[in-house]
DNA sequence: CTCTGACGTTCCAGTAGTGACATGTCGAAG
DNA sequence: CTTCGACATGTCACTACTGGAACGTCAGAG
């Protein structure tokens, strides 16, 4: 139920259309919470439905500008105070490691050096990111660089663990290659 | 999709009933992919009827005993070694971040410090877990371990973004209270 | 002998999310 | 005047996951 709060999120800085915030969405929340385009506008029109929302005003091509209630403006400080944010514990990465007993301690390693490169890959991408909102100061931004920190922290802490994690597998098969691109 | 090779995962070590597997999901697997025992019954008569896994023997209580298929193994190897792992990036803790400049630099602060009380928790839970599996040497101890790893390491994580965080809403907003419990 | 608790399976209604498709408008460039 | 790309919304079928109810069996304690 998280989408209809970054909605209102959104639009707690001002109304918007559906497209407006389908783009805004891509630059900014959806690096923390993707949605497809579909979702966005059902979730509009259920938000609309419970009043949190209105149409402020339709313009040309069936553009419908968005703009949050008191209603709304009441739940979304209440999902941001009283609700609990759920903790996510869901890594097919991890669920992968559960089962290197199935697989041989060199594919393991390889498995876990790919890991470091998509944290490396990840990495570029964030810095990309730190670049494009550098100029600006608005709300989103401000505090969007806490969530930004946060992925480059956590991506850190990936490429790190996946190094210590091959040292694990090596110490407990040392017949595992040590140079993987030469098996002399 | 990865319940079903968490299933096929878990059988590859031995056959299992559904309920065998709902207790050995629970104390290893649940912690990087949590799954309802709905689910899992269900997944298991799919995995049977895609001939992934036989019912080996029925026993007493209208026990099914399941063991893996070549067919399942074999897809099972094909999961761990070919199919990249889905980056998780649906944070509704980072989500709200976003959305601080809706409450107060104090509410914002109380928010962090509670994640930061949250992480805490989790930490002691994860010790636990530590402390539970420490006797056993069977394969998804051994490689579990490295799941529980990246969870202290994340978690150290969390508090420490936290820590940081708070310092960042201070300088942002310096009228923001330093003492939470004494306001002066 | 009865009750309880662990064992064991199945079904279902509801929600969230995915990915693709359908439909149409408007402004600007060529 | 046509075409193309950005603007703009809506719908559908499908899958994954949630939470709960329902049903029945067996072993052991009292």
């Amino acid at each position: 139920m998280s989408l209809r709060h970054a909605l209102l999120g959104l639009l707690s800085e001002g109304p918007a259309s559906g497209y407006d915030l389908l783009k805004l969405f891509e630059k900014s929340l959806a690096n923390v919470w993707p949605a497809t385009q579909s979702q966005l506008y059902g979730e509009l029109g259920r938000l609309a439905d419970a009043g949190l929302i209105t149409v402020q005003s339709e313009g040309a091509r069936g553009r419908k500008e968005y703009a949050v209630t008191d209603a709304g403006r009441e739940e979304l400080r209440h999902w941001l105070l009283n609700v609990k944010p759920t903790p996510i514990r869901r890594y097919d990465m991890l669920l992968r490691v559960f089962f290197f007993g199935q697989i041989s301690a060199d594919d393991a390693i390889a498995y876990l050096r790919e890991q470091q490169q998509a944290a490396e890959a990840e990495a570029e991408r964030l810095a990309e990111v730190g670049k494009m909102i550098e100029p600006h100061q608005d709300n989103f931004t401000v505090y969007g660089r806490l969530a930004l920190e946060w992925g480059l922290r956590s991506n850190r802490l990936h490429q790190e663990w996946a190094e210590w994690a091959i040292g694990e597998v090596r110490a407990h098969d040392p017949a595992a290659n040590t140079e993987p691109c030469d098996p002399s």
